[in-house]
DNA sequence: GTCTATACCCGGATAGAC
DNA sequence: GTCTATCCGGGTATAGAC
């Protein structure tokens, strides 16, 4: 057994490391990022990866198990408003947390779990989006209450599946958006607009949803 | 020069490789996939990439290429209601050309599409979706239209953008949702509905954006 | 225990001989 | 058109220096 992953062996190097490797694997993904490259941005010595994290697939597992983390305490200090607050108002919140984890240039979060949804590297088996259960849970509570009395669960999956679809969309565009010069978002601000955008939108669009609903129910 | 493109030099050889190529490259992406694996997929000898397209490189681009001439082929051929037809009815119309785009089954393209964007080869410079600029325009006429007097340009981004988010969507994730175990379209019924529902969210997230703004302008 | 230098083996892409 | 050789870069293992 190597001394891989254990929390005793705190080093500076392995910070550096682990900073190297998120950048690099962001850049290019698993496979096309070289360990030598890796190193060579961590000033350390090429085995140091194999030393400190068993192999560069290690390595990979705990640069995603970091940002995650971070991600995680991140979004928990955000403002979190009242469970009975106004379920617009709610949703506002939530769909800012979903963009704030989804656009923020501060983290590598998103490009890492853009590629791996796309490419998935094995790292991750369920490769899905399950990593921010808590707040899909919560917007399912929401689309719930704004359905109303017609939810039943397709409908519920449908309401869902189109707030999320306007977040993730900056996921996996917002590199490629940047790329072309396209707006993007720079300050807190203009997240917050855009989420106040979304949310306004897609309130309407459950609520539609919902009286669609309705309808189709007395025909039947 | 090497006889890289000529359309003279149309073999069976070549397509072969072209059906060997376009699924492996979609299944792994492009540094992923080896030459032998195509070469071995095609029955063909390890050269004959070089002797047909140059090199590595000069396949992926006649796969890309080839796959968007076939997909801009099938859409044309789509159903198109008369311009004349209410706007509920074109945007539905074009939500299904879209989402047939990104979620054929039968179409390595979405796939493609999608690695390029996360992750750009080179291949195609711009690399985004102006690839469908005849639906976008559309999508900007449509969006315009239903935003009636209020529509200035930010207005019109706002709409095309959630519009298209919804859609895109399924680029990104039908793979991925296909691994979960997810209900995923086996049949074009199923992308019918799928189009009826983007729609009906859609339109009425549209005019709450266009009420919003027609609200902000009083109090300007 | 931490870091370094080197050697190994593998697989990939390309080019040249046939 | 095909087969073989070559070269390169990849990740990993080993042996040794602090």
């Amino acid at each position: 057994m190597l001394p891989v992953t254990l929390p005793g062996s705190s080093d500076a190097t392995r910070e550096r490391i682990l900073d190297a490797a998120v950048a690099l694997f962001a850049a290019s993904g698993y496979e096309a990022t070289a360990v030598r490259a890796i190193v060579q941005r961590a000033g350390t010595n090429l085995n140091s990866i194999n030393y400190y994290f068993g192999g560069k697939l290690g390595l990979y597992k705990a640069v995603l198990q970091r940002e995650l983390e971070r991600a995680a305490s991140f979004t928990a200090q955000l403002p979190q408003p009242d469970s009975k607050s106004p379920v617009a108002l709610r949703l506002e919140a939530l769909v800012l947390r979903l963009l704030t984890l989804f656009v923020s240039t501060h983290s590598h979060l998103p490009r890492l779990a853009a590629l791996e949804v796309v490419n998935p590297s094995g790292a991750y088996a369920a490769g899905g989006l399950d990593v921010h259960g808590a707040e899909q849970r919560e917007l399912r509570k929401i689309v719930r209450e704004v359905q109303g009395d017609v939810s039943d669960d397709a409908a519920i999956e449908r309401g869902v599946r189109a707030v999320l679809s306007q977040c993730v969309y900056f996921m996996f565009m917002s590199d490629a958006l940047q790329r072309v010069g396209s707006p993007v978002f720079a300050n807190a601000h203009a997240v917050r607009e855009l989420a106040a955008d979304i949310t306004e939108f897609s309130l309407a669009g459950l609520r539609a949803q919902a009286s669609k609903q309705r309808k189709n129910q007395k025909t039947e």
